[in-house]
DNA sequence: TAATTTTTTTAGATTAATCTAAATTTTATA
DNA sequence: TATAAAATTTAGATTAATCTAAAAAAATTA
């Protein structure tokens, strides 16, 4: 049995590794679950126990091929309920992370795989992360950050690198919803500001930090 | 704050006092959550000091306004998350009270009433159970137990007493599922048992037992 | 390389939820 | 009503998960 606590860490360390090549740091997990590198270590302790992570001390961890299946179970779980969320309750795409850190806890293989094939087996969640399959298999996508356009290429919006909900409901208002369509027409040199013209015609002006967090699918 | 735990004690607690006119007594909470009378007892305490049981020791438990409204809640989220399982994933009757368990668990008014909303405001569960509204009020029907039935009575299975799987599972073999059209044909002194006429002109011959755990609305 | 800073671990507590065994109170019975 | 039986509570532990403060190790910098 891994409990919710377990579950939680696993994907932290998952979600570090993600980024970064070498072993997750106590310092980096503790970070990221917003807990203290002494609770961390204690966990640590407890998953190394149960082989879900290698731990050195002092020297980080790694999850075993256990680990890695338990996150990504849990991540599909997460992502699998985030699209009940919105497409099927009405949802808007910033209300529903909190629900699915609860969802992705309940147990049960059936319900997953039943829950997929009502969804119609989707291949991404809300915010246009991946979901992997039952098997564990990842889609990729071909996209970029919109700070790395340059003037007179055009897109689609696939995906957020920042998920709060300021940020999602800002790109709402900005008319950026995930698959809209968007040309870049100018970048500024002096603070990598560029003016976007987005599906309706409308024209914004967009600051760096979106850039940096907004992934668009090159067209 | 109350904890799935404390969430669990008063859902218990509540299902004693529907049966029950007095107290619910620590052995009778104890048997219903399948533990310890001294583990009951520790929670009573926290219970009562939260304000949501009344409690005076030895003489048993009652819930206050709070405590009835928090259990109502949770039977409404455990009945519409039944619905949901059996009329849009397609779980069988039988199947869908553990995962019920869990995810009457999740934390969100929001989630609960669009769902109750995706789901049509259904009245009853899959067992034929009563779904509490918003406001907490509940939907009586007259049913009857087959028990009480006489020979030539003709009705509509609306209910069970007994949820086992086991149950549900002889129910379906039977040809008795939620809303299948019944007609009783005989009784028998000896061991009350009882010859049934269902929906696809079978006769089947059911026990005593069977009478006691099944609910029909007479026509 | 020695001193300083940063990171990580350990020590020692706390809280919720649970248990077994023993003590106490209530209820039933002779 | 005394005694026995049943129900309930208390005492004392345990486990998971968390915390703060202190100690130890590793990394950085002078
Ligand atoms: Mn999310
Ligand atoms: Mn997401
Ligand atoms: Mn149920
Ligand atoms: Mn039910």
């Amino acid at each position: 049995m891994v409990s919710q606590a377990e579950e939680n860490y696993l994907k932290a360390i998952f979600k570090i590794s993600e980024k970064e090549v070498k072993a997750a740091s106590t310092n980096a997990i503790a970070a990221e679950m917003q807990t203290t590198a002494a609770s961390v270590t204690d966990m640590l302790k407890r998953l190394a126990e149960k082989n879900l992570i290698d731990y050195e001390k002092y020297r980080g961890v790694q999850l075993t091929a256990e680990g890695n299946r338990v996150a990504t179970v849990l991540i599909r779980k997460h992502r699998l309920w985030e699209v009940f969320l919105v497409d099927h309750l009405g949802f808007a795409w910033d209300e529903v992370h909190d629900l699915a850190e609860q969802l992705e806890h309940v147990q049960g293989n059936a319900l997953i795989e039943r829950l997929d094939r009502f969804l119609g087996h989707p291949k991404f969640d809300p915010h246009g992360d991946p979901i992997p399959d039952a098997e564990g298999r990842w889609t990729l996508r071909p996209q970029a950050l919109l700070a790395t356009l340059k003037p007179g290429d055009r897109g689609v919006v696939t995906g957020v690198e920042d998920h709060s909900p300021a940020f999602l409901q800002y790109l709402d208002q900005m008319g950026l919803s995930l698959g809209a369509e968007i040309e870049l027409l100018e970048r500024f040199p002096y603070d990598q500001s560029v003016r976007v013209r987005t599906q309706a015609g409308r024209e914004v002006s967009l600051s760096e930090k979106v850039g940096q967090n907004l992934y668009v699918k090159i067209s």
